[in-house]
This record gives C-alpha cells, sequence and structure tokens, in this order.
DNA sequence: GTCTATATCCCGATAGAC
DNA sequence: GTCTATCGGGATATAGAC
C-alpha cells in the first residue's frame, strides 16, 4: 500500500488497488471463470508482468478480493442490523442483509463461495471473515442459552447463505424484485427459527429428559 | 456400460458414458476449473478431437453430467426419503438426504450449482431437474395450505442448500463426520420451519384471517 | 514498480483421412 | 467414430532493462 499522495509518474498512483477494482469489474462481467491477470492488465493498460509485484500469482489477487468483500459485507451489515430492535427481529435484519449483499454485490459472493478458493491457504481472508462472523454470533447469543446458541447460529447462517446462492441461480427470478423476494424470505425463515429454535439443539446430552440418541 | 470383453484396441464402447465419468472423476480431484476435454481425452487415451462427435463443446458434456447428477439425485431421494412416516418426518427427510448428496457426490454438486452453467441453455438440465423437484413439492403439500405450500417449499429448499453448500465450504469440518452433521442440522432446521411455518406466509393478502391449518 | 520480451504450456475447435 | 495434424488464442510466470 503506498502512501497516500503519491501520484506517480507512470499510470496509477495504486496499482494493487485498481487490480482489486478490474477484477471484480471482470468478474462481474464474464464470471470467474473470465477472469485472468492477463485480461484485468489489458484493461488496465499495464504489462502482464505488472501485477506480480503486487501478488505472487492469480489466488493472491483473488484472496484479496476475497478480503475486500469481508470488509464491505461487515461494513454494511453493521448499517443494516444495528438499531436496537427486538433481538430477533435484528437478526432477521441480519439475514435480510446477508441476502441484499449477496445480491448488490454478486462478484464480491462468487468470490467468496464459488471461486473454489481456499481459504486455509490465505489467512488473511480468514482474519478478515472473523469480525463478521462475530458479529454474527453477537445477534445470535442473547436468544438463546450459551450451549444451543451455537446450533440456531448454524441453522440461521445456513439459511441466510442458501437463500443467497439460490439468488443467484435465479430461483427467485431475476433483478432487483428477485433480491428482495430472497432477503425477505431469509428474513422470515430466521423468525420462524427463532420461534422454534428447541427443536435445533441436539439431544447428545442423556441428562436430558429426552430420549432417543440416534445412532 | 461398454461391452466387458471390448477392452483394448483403440476405442471404447461407449466413449459418450466414458467422458461423463472421466469428466466427474476430475472435477472430484481439481475441481471445476481445472476440468478440460483434453485432459478427459488424455485420460482415455483418445484424440482431443473425439469428444466433439459426442458433444459439441466443453459446456455441452458438463450439461450431460449435469443431468446424470439430477438423475441420481433423484433416485437417491426416492429410496432416503419414502417412508411412510409422519408428513414433516419426510420433509426433514428429503433435506438430509439432500445434504447427504452433497457430501457423497461433491463433483456432482459442483456442477450443478458451482459450475456457472448456465441451465437455462440447456434444456435437458431442466427437464432432469423436474422430476426431481416435484417429488420435493410432493413432500410439502401436505403439510401446509396450497397457497403456502410455496412458502413452505422455498424455505426448507434454501435450508438444505445453505447446508450443503457449506459442508463444501468446509464449514462443518472434514470427512464424513462433518457430513452427517450438516445433514442432521439441516433435518432439524426443516422440523423447526415446519412448526413455525404459519410464519413463513407473506401478509399480502390482508383479507384472509384463516391462516395455516394446524397439523 | 513498471516495461519489453520471451519461454512454456494448455486449451478449444476444425479439417480431412481412415 | 476415431485419428492425425494443426491453427489460433490465451494464460502463467520469469528475466532483465529502465
Amino acid at each position: 500500500m503506498p502512501g497516500p499522495g503519491k501520484r506517480d509518474r507512470y499510470h496509477h498512483g495504486d496499482l494493487r488497488a485498481a487490480l482489486i477494482g478490474t477484477a471484480i469489474e471482470l468478474i462481474g462481467e464474464r464470471g470467474v471463470r473470465g477472469f485472468s491477470l492477463a485480461e484485468a492488465s489489458r484493461r488496465l493498460g499495464v504489462a502482464v508482468s505488472a501485477p506480480y509485484a503486487h501478488f505472487a500469482d492469480r489466488d493472491e489477487l483473488l484472496a484479496a478480493v476475497a478480503v475486500h468483500a469481508y470488509e464491505l459485507f461487515y461494513a454494511e451489515f453493521l448499517t443494516e442490523a444495528n438499531q436496537d430492535t427486538a433481538h430477533a427481529d435484528r437478526l432477521a435484519a441480519m439475514a435480510r442483509g446477508y441476502v441484499r449483499f449477496a445480491g448488490a454485490h454478486r462478484p464480491l459472493f462468487d468470490v467468496l463461495f464459488r471461486a473454489g478458493l481456499d481459504k486455509d491457504r490465505h489467512p488473511e481472508v480468514k482474519a478478515a471473515e472473523q469480525p463478521f462472523a462475530d458479529a454474527f454470533m453477537d445477534c445470535v447469543r442473547p436468544l438463546s442459552g450459551e450451549a444451543a446458541s451455537e446450533d440456531l447460529a448454524a441453522a440461521v447462517e445456513a439459511a441466510a447463505h442458501g437463500h443467497a446462492m439460490l439468488l443467484l441461480e435465479g430461483d427467485f427470478g431475476q433483478g432487483n424484485e428477485a433480491v428482495e423476494l430472497a432477503a425477505e424470505r431469509a428474513a422470515r425463515v430466521t423468525l420462524a427459527l427463532v420461534e422454534s429454535r428447541h427443536l435445533l439443539t441436539r439431544p447428545s446430552r442423556p441428562s436430558a429428559p429426552q430420549a432417543t440418541p440416534n445412532a
């Protein structure tokens, strides 16, 4: 990251940032598969070797895009689901925001979940994901006991994620109307899960009066 | 599939089927992005031009894999969720089977949902999806009024899909243990959604006071 | 940090022979 | 239906100059 005000002699003051932006642009137009370092370089008017001064390879650029995606994701979450309403409504708002993000920033969502990027090989991505995950858990915890919060969190996250993915598959139709439909459904599902959250916890603790341990 | 004794010489009895199988194999090893007609041909010991006698291009082979995926998906569903138990349990079993399929046939699931294949451009895929979708709706319909069945179906499908996708992302861990954890969670979420299905319907019709019938 | 130039490799797709 | 041969294109990555 070059210091600000360092608008230099060549083309861009910050090729690194420009590459990230162009990657997003390109993925939006042609999908993840249609993105390449070479094409991004061409579009920016730099040599195809220039990106290697900032990224070791193609995957590292994608990882940088993923980091940016999580940061934006987190930022939009704070503004979308930070009203001090009832806890259940906050959680529903998060699910709604999750789906809306997927609809509004499809290329970013594609990089996060459809690019086949191995996040374990890129610690920066994991680190960028953490605050996002924490904010999510903070919304869930007041709604259930400590032990059960993990179950509710997993359920809501999966539900939101499923709606987002199917939205991008076109299952809810096209355009902004589809986004709102999917987001609204995800929010309702969340409220339903909160109401019936007692069914989500696994009866793995035989101390409870319930029986039927599963195989 | 080919004649059992027709081994050597140059060709297979059924190159088309062999290509589909090899494609699945390859995708399992290298991901969708690492699959190519050339590599599949090499692995089968045929010329790189041979596949073009059976598929117009790369996408058509992927579409054939997708058709196979939906057929297998449907077949496993019938055996997994066909017990005549309570309706809610059947639906939960479908969600469980959905996730298990993703875990057991990851390459097929990848082709269906992560290959970026435009299903609208391949009618065979849509056709193969239909029986699957029908079986799903047949499980949902007895559980809610006609008008509301679409809401419950969308909710359960999205929940199952979300668990499946996050399973393949590694969010539930690795190995068969992760598959069963995700599948069990999807089943529980389904039961929770059934119980609170009255929250899923949109109140767009203020004239109808009659909510979903209990069961 | 960027450029020029290049090495290497792979891929999709077609033409024409058998 | 499959093979041989090939064209045209594009990608990753490195080396060395400025």
